[in-house]
DNA sequence: TGTATTTGACCACG
DNA sequence: CGTGGTCAAATACA
């Protein structure tokens, strides 16, 4: 499914973006024949475009300097027990015989990582990227203080979407997550807009459950949004992964991260009737409203009022050798982080934005939010 | 009662 | 052989 690799991701992504600067430049079309509309609107509608095309030539040109080369049929992750309930009911009696189909480690599926910056060191807080996961499994990981959780799509049984995430706290600074996701989502589930940074609810399905319909895409709040291409120039595992904690720019090789959008709203909790765990949620929340609070590090110019940050840095690399791309590498961070730094942040948080928006999950069969069944 | 998380064990990779 | 990733039974929660 995911077949996106390399420049067909870049361009799979660059489609995106003009389709979102069309739709732009239709909006600013309709604020030039509202009346009522005042000049900040003008402004933000244009500034919007405007960093939307710059995006999408930032992309062109990565794309074309840096030609992807096509990966391998990668992965087969194994739909093994979790996908249909093979094992569900009776299992227990048959010798176990697990490994025959599974592959325990998917190689080959693309990967990236990103920082999440909470503020506060909420100890039961994980950022939440807005897509619904599901824990499956916990690790003590050697020289870190915190364990790797290791997440999957909720819909992966559903829709068999093979994206993975493994959060690990940074064992230097509490606020900060290292969040690694493999494969990319090919469930239609909504990303929310809403995410943010969910305190664990002790067993309540904090984040996902929720029926596919409609949703309110609550949340006006501010988010960041970053992209990048996924699959890089080449791919198939082999570069490690390699980030410095102190560094939030730490642009990889010539790959860039996944178009993963992301955001922080201040206090995003709603305990709507969905059903959190009522005894997180006001700490959290209050972890996270801080006044005076500017929990970004880095960049020099982010949306301040943001109340969570994060980074996007890395992402699985092309081959050993691809990695001091010099100058292609540099400039590709650059645009990449240049593309991040566009006010994404900013434009979204004019809110209404249209929901159909950043990008959808890279890679899979055209995007349009639509209802997953 | 159904769903999500926890946790120990299993297994692949290096 | 050590480490990390995944499985699945047990458990917790709504």
């Amino acid at each position: 499914m995911q077949d996106g690799a390399g420049a067909e991701g870049g361009i799979h992504l660059l489609l995106t973006i003009l389709a979102d600067g069309e739709e732009q430049a239709r909006q600013l079309g309709e604020l030039a024949e509202d009346p009522r509309s005042r000049a900040e609107h003008y402004r933000d509608a244009a500034a919007r475009l405007q960093g939307t095309l710059g995006k999408a030539v930032a992309v062109a040109r990565a794309v074309e300097a840096a030609p992807g080369s096509s990966r391998g049929t990668d992965r087969s992750y194994s739909p093994r027990s979790a996908d249909e309930s093979s094992g569900g009911t009776a299992a227990a009696e048959a010798p176990p015989e697990r490994q025959s189909l599974c592959n325990k480690r998917r190689k080959g599926l693309p990967r990236w990582t990103a920082k999440f910056r909470v503020p506060d060191a909420n100890l039961e807080a994980t950022p939440d990227d807005g897509f619904s996961w599901r824990k499956y499994g916990q690790k003590d990981i050697l020289g870190a203080k915190f364990p790797r959780g290791y997440y999957r799509c909720t819909y992966r049984a559903a829709q068999g979407c093979p994206a993975t995430k493994q959060v690990q706290r940074s064992d230097t600074d509490l606020c900060v997550f290292d969040v690694t996701y493999q494969g990319e989502h090919t469930c239609h589930q909504k990303q929310r807009h809403a995410a943010a940074v969910t305190a664990h609810g002790g067993g309540g399905g904090s984040q996902s459950s929720p029926p596919p319909h409609h949703e309110q895409q609550q949340d006006p709040s501010m988010q960041l949004v970053v992209m990048g291409f996924k699959d890089a120039l080449k791919v198939e595992t082999g570069a490690p992964l390699h980030h410095q904690d102190h560094d939030y720019y730490d642009h990889g090789p010539a790959s860039a991260p996944a178009a993963v959008p992301f955001s922080f709203p201040s206090v995003p909790f709603h305990h709507h009737g969905g059903g959190e765990a009522p005894d997180n949620n006001p700490a959290a929340a209050a972890a996270f409203s801080p006044p005076g609070s500017s929990y970004f590090s880095a960049p020099p110019h982010r949306c301040p009022a943001v109340a969570g940050s994060y980074d996007v840095y890395d992402y699985e690399a092309g081959p050993p050798g691809a990695r001091m791309g010099g100058a292609d590498s540099s400039e590709l961070g650059e645009v990449v982080s240049r593309a991040t730094g566009i006010d994404y942040s900013s434009l979204y948080h004019h809110a209404e934005v249209d929901p159909h928006l950043p990008f959808p999950p890279f890679g899979g069969p055209s995007p349009s939010h639509g209802p997953y069944q």
